[in-house]
DNA sequence: GCGACAG
DNA sequence: ATCTTGTCGC
């Protein structure tokens, strides 16, 4: 895929078109490459994405929203109206969003510092969900922010906001639970790129003082709803 | 074979 | 993800 981006800059590129066995080799293969520490200085902008699917067909819309670290302000908000190839099969979620978000930062003005996804990170079978696959291809700090578990176990975490619990998968702490606000069902935080858990989790935290979910990923899914109800009419 | 399974 | 109304509670 070529470097349409006006700012963002493609590190990893790859074809789109593939089959089953040839995603999960490439997730094998890129997995080497994300780094579960941090690495970037201040964070001014931090984005939240999103896809929305119509109802029937395979149509779909995809959006990033750019908010204000410190205010979570929305700065910018682009979409992308695409259709989906890749099927939904899970631990291959990547193959079937990635390429409409691709279209949709190609469309960004402003670089974000952090991207939050809406879908898990390490927190993976072969530790490369969608946060890690999005965050070596940009080569930008990724969180993954799950709504539900993929792979792992944990035990429940106390019913104040801010308690969180590892995630446990194969012996080894792919993530956390994390309770974002008292007696609200806990979410799950992972490293996505460039992240460490830790700092991965106060972000998580910080985005979102209100709700159960980061305003990130709150907004983006108002968007791509938004937009795609102005499509079914 | 059986259950689990991001969105 | 999507199909879907009202309703209990802060």
């Amino acid at each position: 895929m070529e470097n349409g981006c006006k700012l963002m800059k493609p590190k990893n590129i790859h074809s789109w078109e593939l089959s089953e066995d040839e995603a999960l080799k490439l997730q094998l293969e890129l997995s080497s490459k994300v780094h579960a520490v941090d690495q970037f200085e201040e964070i001014q902008y931090v984005a939240g994405v999103d896809v929305a699917y119509q109802k029937e067909g395979d149509k779909l819309v995809a959006a990033v929203v750019v908010l204000d670290a410190v205010t979570l302000q929305v700065i910018e908000t682009v979409m992308a109206e695409d259709v989906a190839v890749f099927p939904y099969i899970p631990g291959l979620f990547s193959f079937r969003e990635l390429p409409s978000l691709i279209k949709a930062f190609e469309k960004l003005e402003h670089v974000p510092d952090l991207v939050v996804c809406d879908g898990q990170g390490l927190a993976h079978p072969r530790r490369f969900g969608l946060a890690c696959h999005l965050g070596v291809m940009f080569d930008v700090p990724t969180i993954g922010c799950g709504k539900t578990r993929l792979i792992g176990d944990a035990n429940t975490p106390g019913e104040k906001r801010g308690s969180c619990e590892p995630l446990i998968d194969n012996d080894e702490i792919v993530g956390n639970v994390l309770r974002t606000q008292d007696g609200v069902n806990p979410i799950y935080v992972s490293v996505g790129h460039r992240v460490s858990l830790e700092t991965a989790c106060d972000w998580v935290l910080r985005l979102s003082p209100k709700y159960r979910l980061p305003e990130t990923t709150r907004k983006a899914d108002q968007a791509v709803n938004a937009r795609l109800k102005e499509l079914n009419m």
